[in-house]
RNA sequence: GGCCAGGUAGCUCAGCUGGUAGCAGCGUUCGCCUGAAAAGUGAAAGGUCACCGGUUCGAUCCCGGUCCUGGCCA
């Protein structure tokens, strides 16, 4: 069985062309390999100067997986993500191919990796308990809940609604739920993992800059036309970091100056949450992201 | 040199003409998290209120002086 290489890290850590890099010396040592995606939002098509995604170039002629497969205003979710990305490892190992997973959405991670089921879903129950939620407000959705289960309602904050709907949603489904994550188990084989790390004030800098290019490079028109095909009804590329605060300026509710500046003070908290999950997993092996030999050591390593 | 504004949390500031400060924004730290996760949510740590003296039972807030900062005038 080929390993599976997983390649984690914050954003702008430089996990994409690692990956690339990687893979490339992979294939130069006869061990074909290519590239899944575990990044939320490079699965839209569109979304390409605010997701940083790879370009065709920076893909340096590697196959990539699961990028561009939905549009701006469908629904990503964790559960389907987590088949699809079994199934493009799995269908690599079939193939000779070592998969080589990278992503920062660690939740997605976890969920491909270990032992995540996900209990199902009901999208006319679930808009229900939403209608429910705006017009009651979460604290007395908490009280329902903890009608329906004491035992979730006390792992669940009264302000949450968000995991309070949910709950109650599969509650009504299945009769019970689970409100605590599972632990690291690898529910795949072989598994390998890597992170990223560097400095923080350096990884900040980086995301200063990486804004401040990517506004050059057109972020606010691509923006404007995806507001054309959809972008407001999708429910989770509408928040992705960049694209919301466009959208709010595009409102009126900032300024220009306010919407960059909130793109990186938002993105700077969202790498730190990246980095506290990763952090807390403790089968990843560290690396400094600046080091130029990490894409041999892996190699070897596999 | 004169006039004005100001010196309060790491940063930006709030602070009803007196009772030892703010659930403030950003930052920091630490949690939770399974069908929206670049999302959602909880908590904590940070202040000799520039310095010295005075008035007062009591001063961040009043008075005097000193030092610094910004602006205006000369």
């Amino acid at each position: 069985m080929l390993p599976l290489v997983v390649l984690n890290g914050p954003t702008a850590s430089g996990k994409s062309s690692l990956a690339v890099a990687l893979a490339v010396e992979l294939i130069g040592r006869q061990r074909p390999a290519e590239i899944i995606n575990a990044d939320s939002m490079l699965v839209y098509r569109g979304m390409d100067i605010g997701t940083a995604k790879p370009s065709l170039p920076e893909r340096g002629g590697v196959a990539h997986h699961l990028i561009d497969i939905l549009r701006v205003d469908q629904t990503a979710t964790v559960a389907d993500f987590q088949q699809l990305a079994r199934q493009a490892i799995a269908e690599c190992r079939n193939r000779g191919v070592i998969p080589i997973l990278v992503g920062g959405s660690a939740l997605y991670v976890h969920a491909i990796l270990d032992e995540f089921e996900f209990p199902g879903t009901d999208p006319a129950l679930r808009a229900r308990l939403e209608r429910d939620l705006d017009q009651a407000g979460a604290e007395e959705m908490h009280r329902r809940l903890a009608q329906a289960s004491p035992g979730a309602a006390a792992d669940i904050l009264p302000g949450n609604g968000r995991r309070i709907v949910r709950a109650l949603e599969v509650i009504e489904l299945t009769g019970r739920y689970q409100a605590t994550l599972p632990t690291w188990h690898y529910a795949l084989p072989d598994v390998r993992q890597w992170g990223l790390t560097l400095e923080r004030s350096e990884l900040d800098l980086r995301i200063e800059h990486r804004v401040e290019l990517m506004w050059q490079q057109g972020l606010v028109e691509e923006v404007r036309g995806l507001e054309q095909r959809g972008l407001r009804e999708g429910r989770t590329a509408s928040r992705a970091l960049g694209y919301r605060q466009l959208l709010q300026h595009f409102d009126g509710e900032l300024t220009m100056g306010q919407a960059k500046e909130q793109t990186i003070t938002r993105t700077r908290r969202f790498a730190r949450k990246q980095l506290g999950w990763f952090r807390r997993d403790p089968r990843i092996t560290w690396l400094e992201a600046s080091d130029p030999g990490n894409a041999r050591l892996i190699a070897d390593a596999v």
